[in-house]
DNA sequence: TTTTAAATTGTAATTATTACAATTTGATAC
DNA sequence: GTATCAAATTGTAATAATTACAATTTAAAA
């Protein structure tokens, strides 16, 4: 059940809480980039003490340690992706869905170059998504 | 002085006042992506009746006329471009300075192959900038 | 010059996040 | 197993960014 991410702790040599198993099993098990707040009400309701500074501090220490990883796309709050590796993301400005885009920039050899040290690459896409264009047919459809 | 934005409000039958215009011209002339913190800071100097909320009402109805542009790159608060080309952005972790990068992403095709209709492209790289990693040398060096 | 919708202002409310002190707990050594 | 201790958790309070809103002022059209 939760051996996978007494693994991932124990790899980065972090100590396993019940809270931070919680906290990356509801992360894996809901890739749709959860907020703080969300992560906090969901695993309260099987852990009534759990407090959102807990929340708040796990997700920091586990982006450090590069198991997850953090979105700023929204611009109001940040967002969490169990997902560590490369790769982009779109925001629907109607439903305020958040996509995975299996893409990698092909340009951080030209920026580095430049003579930057890159550490991360976020690419952010805003439009509208598939669902939404289609719901957007229908009301319009002739 | 000012008639370039004036010019620039017209073209969007935006009504020209004062304030838009001196909100125009400092982003046009301080581009370090700054936030409505700075902006509010240094046009109070000049105008000491300058409302906060004034700021954020015209970077908001600019950015959705598509004068300027926000960037969410920082995470705690939203910065203003007066570009709004599509370009992409580096922010060093060391001294917080944001960086044009002029490339363009070469992906939006395959996204909109794959149903997403796109409104808006932004590429954050996040690192060191030449200067700090130089400073850094100089310290370390042998 | 009059009119009116839109812009500006100031204050209050909201939301996300951080600070911090007290308590608890996981992991190590014995 | 038990003692130890640094690290994690908790709860509350503070901060920072942003939004809501009502009253006043103003740009621009008639």
């Amino acid at each position: 059940m939760f051996e996978k991410y007494v693994k991932l702790l124990r790899e980065h040599s972090m100590k396993v809480t019940p809270q931070r198993l919680d906290i990356l099993k509801y992360l894996d098990e809901h890739r749709v980039h959860p907020t703080v707040e969300m992560i906090y009400m969901e695993l309260k309701k099987n852990n009534p003490s759990l407090s959102k500074t807990t929340v708040y501090n796990n997700v920091e220490t586990l982006e450090k340690h590069g198991i997850i990883q953090s979105l700023t796309i929204s611009g109001n709050e940040l967002r969490y992706d169990f997902r560590n590796d490369m790769h982009c993301h779109f925001i629907c400005k109607r439903c305020g869905r958040i996509f995975d885009i299996d893409i990698v920039c092909p340009n951080i050899g030209k920026v580095e170059q430049s003579g930057f040290k890159i550490e991360e690459v976020h690419g952010y896409f805003k439009g509208i998504c598939r669902d939404c264009l289609k719901k957007e047919e229908m009301e319009n459809g002739s």
